[in-house]
DNA sequence: TTCCGACAGTGGGGTCGCAAT
DNA sequence: ATTGCGACCCCACTATCGGAA
C-alpha cells in the first residue's frame, strides 16, 4: 500500500514543506530484485507488468542494485497529463495489446522505499529524494519528479494556470508511511458552474431523498446533458430537494440527448444547481462532480457551458 | 468537552471483459 | 450483435464512532 495524500483546502505553508506537481495518472510501485526482476503493482496490489512493459524494460536496465520506488504512470498530451488517454491502457494485461494502443506512458518517480536491500522508509523525505535521484538512471519513460521548496497559494495558482491538476504538498522531514497520511496534502485546481436540473435517480440502500441529479446546460436552445451529480448533499438537503423535485415532475425527458439511465425521473427544467467538478470529459460529461448548492437567483434558460480561463481556479 | 482520523456507505466518468439476451 | 454488469482505475462527500488532545 503506497503513501496517500489527504485532500485539503489549506493554502498557507512554511518552509518545512515541499511541493510537487499533482499528476493525473495511476499510482504504481516498482520493485527490482536482481533475482526476481521487476515487479510493478497498483495501489491495491495488482500486478501491472503486462500493462506497462516499456516501464518494466527501463527499470530492468538499471544498475543491478535492489530498489523499490514509488511514482505515477501518466499519458502526456501536449505537455499535460491525460487520464482519459491513459484509460485506453488501464485494463490491459497483455503487453502486446498494451503497446498496440499507441498510447505512450511516462513513469514519474517521486519516492524511494528501499535501496540495495536497505529499507529507506524511515529516512526524511528530502533524503529519500536525494537517494532516488542518484540511484536511478532517468531515461526513456522514467522521469524524476521535480519539486520546489517554497509554495502555497501563488504556486498553486501558477500550477492551475499551466493546466495542471494541482499540487501535492509534502512534509520535508516526514518518513514514508503506508496508507493515508496528512504529511502529504493534495491541493487541487477545480472549476465549477451552474447547471439546470432536468431529472434525478431514485436512492439506493440507506440513502434518503434521491440518488443523483441529472443536470445539463443550454446550447442552441436545446438542453444538453452533462451528467449526474450524486455527492455533496447532507441528509436534510436530500429530503428537502426531493420534495421540490417531486413538485416539478413531468413524464418526458427535458434533455435533447438520449440518456442511458433506466429508472430516471424527469422534472421541468426550472432548478439551477451550482456544481463543482475537476474537468469536462471528451464525451461532454463532468468528472468528479459534487453538489455545492441551489442557485435561486439564476434564470435556468441562461445556463450555458462555460469555457473557462485555462486551468480553472485553485 | 471538543476535535480528528479512520471507516463505511452513497454517489460520479470511463474502460475492459464476459455473460446474458 | 447488442446490452448489461462487475471489476478496476480515477474520485467527492456525509455520517458515525472511538480515541486523542
Amino acid at each position: 500500500m503506497p503513501m496517500l495524500a489527504t485532500l485539503t483546502s489549506r493554502r498557507v505553508f512554511d518552509d518545512r514543506w515541499v511541493f510537487e506537481r499533482k499528476l493525473d495518472g495511476v499510482r504504481v510501485l516498482a520493485a527490482f530484485d536482481p533475482d526476481a526482476g521487476v515487479r510493478l503493482t497498483s495501489r491495491t496490489g495488482r500486478a501491472l507488468n503486462g500493462t506497462y512493459p516499456e516501464v518494466v524494460a527501463a527499470l530492468e536496465q538499471q544498475s543491478g542494485l535492489e530498489f523499490t520506488v514509488d511514482g505515477e504512470v501518466v499519458a502526456l498530451e501536449h505537455g499535460r497529463t491525460s487520464f482519459e488517454l491513459l484509460q485506453q491502457r488501464l485494463g490491459l494485461s497483455d503487453p502486446v495489446a498494451a503497446l498496440a494502443t499507441g498510447v505512450a506512458v511516462t513513469y514519474y518517480l517521486f519516492d524511494l522505499l528501499s535501496l540495495d536491500g536497505r529499507d529507506t522508509t524511515g529516512l526524511p523525505l528530502r533524503d529519500r529524494k536525494a537517494l532516488l535521484r542518484e540511484a536511478i538512471d532517468f531515461h526513456g519513460p522514467l522521469r524524476y519528479t521535480a519539486h520546489r521548496n517554497r509554495g502555497g497559494q501563488e504556486l498553486l495558482e501558477e500550477a492551475c494556470g499551466k493546466g495542471w491538476e494541482g499540487l501535492i504538498a509534502k512534509r520535508a522531514d516526514s518518513r514514508y508511511a503506508h496508507g493515508r497520511s496528512t504529511d502529504w496534502l493534495k491541493l487541487k485546481c477545480s472549476s465549477g458552474q451552474e447547471f439546470v436540473v432536468g431529472g434525478f435517480t431514485e436512492p439506493a440502500g440507506s440513502r434518503a431523498g434521491f440518488g443523483a441529479l441529472l443536470v445539463g446546460h443550454y446550447q442552441d436552445g436545446r438542453l444538453r446533458y452533462a451528467g449526474k451529480v450524486g455527492t455533496g448533499y447532507d441528509g436534510r438537503t436530500l429530503t428537502e430537494l426531493r420534495a421540490r423535485l417531486d413538485a416539478l415532475r413531468q413524464d418526458d425527458s427535458p434533455f435533447a440527448d438520449r440518456i442511458q439511465e433506466r429508472q430516471a425521473r424527469w422534472v421541468r427544467p426550472e432548478l439551477v444547481a451550482q456544481v463543482g467538478f475537476s474537468e469536462w470529459t471528451r464525451a461532454g460529461r463532468l468528472r468528479h462532480p459534487r453538489f455545492l448548492g441551489l442557485r435561486d437567483d439564476k434564470d435556468p434558460s441562461r445556463v450555458v457551458r462555460e469555457e473557462p480561463v485555462p486551468g480553472g481556479t485553485p
